[in-house]
DNA sequence: TCAAAAGTGTTCTTATTACACCCATGG
DNA sequence: CCATGGGTGTAATAAGAACACTTTTGA
């Protein structure tokens, strides 16, 4: 084999690390691999790139066909490429997270998903090839994008109650001490970018809680004057 | 061509936006391209990785054939695999950005780097490939990282005075009314992070400044205590 | 003595933290 | 009427922004 045809003895994937949220923990979607390498093992959904398949649309096809969900947060993280990474050939992987409405995942459409099962993020233990070490750097990235970008929405129902987003932000954050519930409410109101609907949570055993929605259209504007999302 | 095999008809690169800082401007090092295609195209260095060799490595062998310089600040930035990038086939990058002192950088001692000079980054025009675009990214970045972690000092010389300093992140930052010198002062002083050295420029016609060093030990016993880095 | 850059504090404003009680609902 | 979580304000502290003059040196 000549040196220029080895360089070409390669290959290259998208590994996506998919969060949802269910009111409690975060989440990620994982599958139980089928095959060897690693057979049996949780892993990562992921998948080669087509020769003519642009990264992104390969994360985004993995997510579809694992979980039937279209337009959903999608972005990339960073490539993973240590040699011996793929112990049947030199693979390289570009890692990804997602975010997406846990209920609108119901059963796993593609077959090769037979497997997929929520696992909480903090009690997720050894995965396959270097999974768990790509499960870390997106979880990192998570954390702090969550509070430079509007994008914890995307884990939660269109309408939401003002405790649903604190225990979302800090089941991702994770503070020592939990969040001040007045400080919270007070910061993430004070960005106007929720709208009170007017209605109010049903079918609880307690006073219900006000809904809101996130203005994404009023966030855009705002993104277009040079506003920053902070919180 | 069997489906299997076209996946790996495809190969994998690493481009470097190596940044340096001469007083001015903040700067980078392009070379002029010598063969197609894009020939006579400015571009970042870059080249193939090799078959056994990491991503960090490959960028690190660019770096020192290109500038002699080992054990340099390098982060890899995010991978670029547009199935159009480059027009010889699928080629996806894996971009970095590693920061030098522009005065270790004298001649430029590997062949392969005949036409390589620095730019300011305010004048770069277009580049081969999507090099504009990995630029942008990086330089984007650095924004973001020079502000998280002390390492603008990597573009510094060992002994600095407080305004070259404050020109190094004036010139990163681009704040529209620059930064005031007397909170940078007060804000980068209180770190304790930066030695005053009793010592005092040479050969300047005014008054000459004092000269700090940047103590790393302190810094990484800060970091395993909790510290984090925040200007 | 002039030019050029170094060096230095205080006030004002804004953001962050800490903290405890009453309210509305269903069972 | 009880249990459960929902909802609310103020005071103290810390951080950030604005701002102008004196000092030291070499030419």
């Amino acid at each position: 084999m000549s040196e220029v045809e080895s360089f070409f003895k390669s290959a290259f994937s998208v590994d996506n690390v998919i969060f949802g949220f269910d009111g409690g923990d975060l989440k990620i979607l994982l599958i139980q691999r089928g095959a060897a390498p690693y057979k049996g093992k949780w892993a990562l959904p992921g998948d080669l790139v087509y020769p003519n398949e642009d990264l992104d649309t390969a994360a985004e096809r993995v997510l579809e066909q694992l979980t039937g969900l279209r337009d959903v947060y999608l972005e990339q993280v960073r490539a993973f490429g240590a040699v011996d990474r793929h112990p049947l050939g030199r693979v390289i992987t570009i890692a990804y997270f997602s975010l997406i409405k846990i209920s609108d995942y119901t059963v796993t459409p593609a077959s090769f998903a037979q497997s997929a099962m929520w696992h909480s993020v903090n009690k997720v233990g050894d995965l396959a090839f270097d999974h768990k070490e790509i499960l870390d750097s997106c979880l990192k990235r998570l954390k702090r994008k969550v509070r430079m970008a509007p994008i914890g929405f995307e884990l939660l129902p269109p309408k939401f109650t003002l405790t649903e987003l604190q225990q979302l932000y800090e089941s991702i954050l994770a503070p020592p001490k939990g969040i001040d519930k007045r400080n919270f409410r007070k910061k993430i109101l004070s960005t106007n970018l929720l709208n009170d609907l007017n209605q109010v949570q049903e079918g609880v055993s307690h006073r219900p809680a006000k809904l809101y929605e996130f203005d994404k259209d009023k966030y855009e504007q705002l993104v277009a004057e040079g506003y920053s999302f902070d919180i």
